[in-house]
RNA sequence: GGGUCGGUACCCGAGUGGCCAAAGGGGAUGGGCUGUAAACCCAUUGCGUUACCGCUACGUUGGUUCGAAUCCAACCCGGCCCA
């Protein structure tokens, strides 16, 4: 593929690129290229806003370059700082070990797994061999007022929020990691610019060319507001349910859907172009734009056709006002109380809070609302409904 | 190291001896409206079979008191200023 055609691929949509001019010269060269992408394993999770920058990586794949997945294992233990604004919680080895384990299963779902076109490292193996010199020698590369500038810092500086010492290591130690590999590109978040950009300084220093820095946007979450995040529970899980995620997915806030059109899907630009462009003129209503948009989602992790599946569930459910077809079922023996019913179905989080759900009225079995709050459920086999999305099936008796 | 201010429920934050399971806001949940969007309106928001009853909860531990989130002591943690 032509150069021009390979840069258009791999720099649209995406916020920072430094430098294109860099990139193009790397390109020309004509050797796969080294594209390194951190992963911090603290969570198990990986969703649609993680995705964002693992489709990217998979772009580079699939252009012939190299994908070097660096294992933040050593890096973990200290807790990356980034986008929050209090330190995170260091995690034990172990803690890291099965997070790093279950992430890169669900990774495969995403990038190409076969050997020549990815490298998997751990960074404990040459971060834990580090000794004081050697982190002395580290940190005197940077000036503090050089780490204030970090826009996490500063925030924090400036709204008298603790920072620990230990902090200010992170992104040196993840721009360590850039000079063990020699990576050529490096990607991440928006909120990764500094450490990555820390990446290039210590390349320099270490007398290799830098690194290209690509970010891409962080996706914002169910919320709105927030960048999606499994600690804030706006997210949606690419493992998750088909029908969950295109439920997700509609009840995402309106002005989001440029960027869930832009990059939740794996459409390419000219696609993203065209869609926008019709939510925009007028000639594509927003609901439509999200069904496009969820049905796609749905396709990409769960295969093709699933979308139209997930799609047909949720209007028999939403529309016509049907029950689903995926109700869990629960037995329960006989004359168990409502509240009790509700909790052990997982439906209400606990007997009080079941209660008052009734008592609002916003319980119903067999689709009437159920207004004695104080009696048995029936014997029988009844479909339970809780608010609007939680259902169950219980089998009194 | 010294001085000073502070640590309250998911978050922010009021509360300085009983009327405090703790104001207010945010968030969340249920209901209405709707496109499982937004905006708006109403309600709820520690747990326990109703409850003005019990239990748990205001950094930790101990103490004073009939009674403590509130007073005392020690300790732990943090901000700011000084060194």
């Amino acid at each position: 593929m032509d150069v021009d055609r390979q840069l258009r691929l791999l720099t649209a949509n995406a916020v920072d690129v430094i430098s294109v001019a860099e990139l193009r010269t790397k390109i020309e060269r004509g050797t796969p290229l080294r594209v390194k992408l951190g992963i911090d394993p603290t969570a198990s999770d990986v969703h649609l806003g993680f995705a964002v920058v693992l489709r990217r990586l998979r772009m580079f794949q699939d252009l012939g370059h190299k994908a070097v997945l660096i294992i933040g294992d050593f890096t973990a233990l200290l807790g990356d700082p980034s986008g929050k604004s209090a330190t995170r919680p260091q995690l034990s080895k172990e803690e890291v070990d099965a997070y790093a384990e279950t992430y890169v299963a669900q990774i495969a779902a995403i990038l190409d797994m076969s050997p020549e076109r990815i490298e998997v490292r751990r960074n404990s193996e040459w971060l834990a061999k580090l000794d004081m010199q050697d982190v002395l020698r580290l940190t005197s590369q940077v000036t503090v007022a050089r780490m204030l500038e970090r826009d996490d810092f500063a925030k924090r500086y400036e709204a008298g929020v603790p920072i620990s010492l230990m902090e200010f290591l992170y992104p040196l130690l993840q721009g360590m990691d850039s000079v063990e590999v020699q990576a050529d590109v490096e990607l991440g978040g928006t909120d990764q610019l500094f450490n990555l950009i820390m990446g290039r300084h210590l390349q320099t220093r270490a007398g290799q060319e830098p690194q290209v820095v690509l970010t891409t946007p962080l996706l914002v979450g169910l919320d709105g507001v927030q960048k999606m995040s499994k600690s804030l529970g706006n997210y949606v899980g690419i493992d998750e349910p088909q029908n969950e995620q295109f439920g997700k997915i509609m009840s995402v806030p309106d002005p989001l859907l440029p960027m869930y059109i832009a990059h939740a899907t794996a459409w390419p630009p000219e696609r993203i172009e065209e869609i926008s462009g019709a939510l925009e003129g007028g000639t594509l209503l927003p609901n439509a734009a999200k069904r496009l948009v969820a049905s796609a989602v749905v396709d990409l992790y769960h295969g093709d056709g699933t979308g139209a599946a997930a799609e047909a569930e949720f209007d028999r459910v939403h529309k016509d006002k049907d029950e689903p077809t995926d109700i869990p079922d629960f037995a329960l023996p006989s004359g168990t109380q409502w509240a009790d019913a509700l909790v052990a179905t997982g439906l209400a989080d606990s007997k009080r809070a079941a209660r008052r759900s009734i008592a609002e009225g916003g319980v119903r079995c067999d689709g009437e609302v159920v207004v004695d709050g104080d009696g048995a459920v029936p014997d029988a086999t009844h479909v339970l409904q809780f608010g609007r999305r939680k259902w169950a099936r219980v089998t009194v008796g």
